[in-house]
RNA sequence: CGGGACGUGGCGAAGUUUGGUAUCGCGCCUGGUUUGGGACCAGGAUGCCGCAGGUUCGAAUCCUGUCGUCCCGACCA
């Protein structure tokens, strides 16, 4: 018995978080090792989750404008080259294509890093006039990035995203464009992944390669590590004149458009699981979860059990993502397995249940148990689902709040670091030395330049000087 | 990229020091009994011991290389 429980046993987060995230991963079911390094094999239930995330955001993409296109993955080296930030930030980590068949090629490709540069080619091609603007774009593809160190959905070899890619006629409208879109992963965060985050602006020196400004949504993980769950960039008409991307405007004269890019990734699902997972599994937000209800038979053997599971939940199939498991698992297996799983709300009916015309609904995220009427189900199941979605939030926005600290000396910042995981406020004077500094003596970097500033002091927390403003430290996945 | 650990049926491990018929638990398949927190009995199947070389009469075991995984650190929009 206690030997069988160390086989299916995940390690605690208390214990080792990382190994925790791990066994989380495969646990559930998300995805297997490939034999390449850092790729993944994404099972049927990572993909579901994925599917959920991308449906809602590219209707949300939709919503406000925006249409989807699809564009090469190679990208030849001259044209990465041509602008200078960005290549310098990318370079390192590209792949590059040598080869095609036995025929060796007179220009490399490079598998595309993020396609910036692709959008910019295609844009020097299909804009000309003023009326042509804007170019409202968004693509679905995966990119790769040569990390030297991988985890699943965290940071992989290749991964999964959207890459938006927007062009303007002024820096005024590509300035709303990168808000706009940055509220839209924020909402998207917090009313559908039920994760609280700050938004903000990047530092110069964590900014996006080759971007103006960069704006960012930061996320507190259960072990008080920062995610970057979803970025907006603002490019200006860098790009454009590198890539001599102009039109002819209302007044006749030659101008450069302004450009943005925005993106979420796979990674987000590590943000999912970091944010709401605990030691018995997954638990997933209710919104997105492949699985929202799980109606399980209890003493199925006995005549009528399974019927009446399959009656409840038919009952529910145009109101939830609801599935019945009659397969010959003990009751005991299933509530693991599923709760590994992280479906937020199982169904328990049995014999003594379906008698009294009842059924035990219990919540993942609490293990909170309620009676229902079977009749009821179908008005109960979204206010539960609502109310898991709510708790989950609130959970994590009270995590937050308990992991983020202010600090107002180097010394208690050091100090802070050192011994409390999450976020250290403080203010900044705006020099790249004190952030350089604090990264050095503090082990912290900056994580965002909140939009919601708060005066903590007058001055910068490390060089003394006017502070111009309130930055989040901490380290980040 | 550094430091450490590791790779043996689907999963978790023993066996490697000292070379000699590949083992155990879980899972899987068949049949039966069970069923409200990881059930039980009986029978059965599944391995180029990560991969490639080498040493040897003989390699899971020794040597070299390589690929992959995990943890810590560095790096990373």
């Amino acid at each position: 018995m206690a030997e069988k429980k160390m086989v299916e046993a995940i390690t605690s987060m208390e214990d080792n978080f990382s190994q925790w995230y791990t066994d989380v991963v495969h646990k559930a079911e998300l995805v297997r090792h490939s034999g390449v390094r850092g790729c993944m094999y994404v099972q049927p239930y990572g993909t579901a989750l994925w599917e959920n995330i991308r449906n809602e955001l590219d209707a949300r993409f939709k919503a406000t404008g925006h249409e989807n296109v699809m564009l090469p993955m190679f990208i030849p080296e001259s044209l990465l080259q041509k602008e200078k930030d960005h290549v310098e930030g990318f370079a390192p980590e590209v792949a590059w294509v040598t080869h095609g068949g036995s025929e060796k090629l007179t220009e490399r490709l490079c598998i595309r890093p993020t396609s910036e540069v692709l959008f910019c080619d295609y844009y020097a091609g299909i804009v000309q006039s003023w009326r042509d603007l804007p170019k409202l774009y968004n693509q679905w593809a995966s990119v790769c990035r040569w990390e030297k160190t991988t985890r699943p959905f965290l940071r992989t070899l290749e991964f999964y995203w959207q890459e938006g890619h927007t062009l303007h006629e002024t820096a005024e409208e590509a300035q709303a464009e990168t808000e706009q879109m940055l509220n839209v992963y924020a909402d998207f965060a917090e009313q559908h992944l039920a994760m609280p985050v700050i938004k903000g602006r990047k530092t110069d020196k964590e900014k996006f390669a080759g971007a103006v400004a960069t704006y960012t949504i930061e996320a507190l993980m259960h072990d008080g590590q920062a995610l970057q769950a979803g970025t907006s960039h603002y490019f200006g008409d860098g790009f454009t004149r590198a890539f001599d991307i102009n039109f002819t405007g209302r007044s006749g004269k030659v101008e450069y458009p302004h450009q943005t890019s925005w993106g979420m990734s796979t990674r987000i699902i590590g943000g999912i699981i970091m944010t709401h997972g605990d030691n018995s599994g997954l638990v997933m937000p209710p919104k997105v979860a492949p699985v929202q209800v799980i109606v399980l038979p209890i003493a199925q053997h006995k005549p009528g059990v399974i019927e009446g599971a399959n009656a409840i939940a038919d009952s529910l199939k145009d109101i939830a993502r609801v599935k019945v498991d009659a397969s010959d698992n003990s009751p005991g297996w299933k509530f693991a397995q599923w709760e590994m799983k992280g479906v937020p709300l199982r169904v328990e009916c049995g014999p003594r249940d379906l008698e009294a015309g009842t059924c035990v609904v219990v919540m993942r995220h609490n293990r909170e148990k309620i009676t229902v009427n079977i009749s009821d189900l179908p008005m109960q199941i979204p206010v539960l689902l609502q109310q898991v979605h709510d708790g989950l939030y609130q959970k994590a926005l009270a995590h937050r709040e308990e992991m983020t600290h202010t600090a107002t000396t180097l010394e208690e910042i050091c100090s802070i670091a050192k011994t409390k995981p999450g976020f250290i406020k403080a203010m900044w004077c705006g020099d790249l030395a004190c952030e350089m500094q604090l990264k050095e003596q503090a082990g912290v970097t900056s994580r965002c330049i909140p939009f919601e500033q708060e005066k903590i002091a007058d001055s910068c927390i490390c060089c003394g000087k006017p502070a111009k403003e309130m930055v989040y430290w901490g380290r980040a996945y």
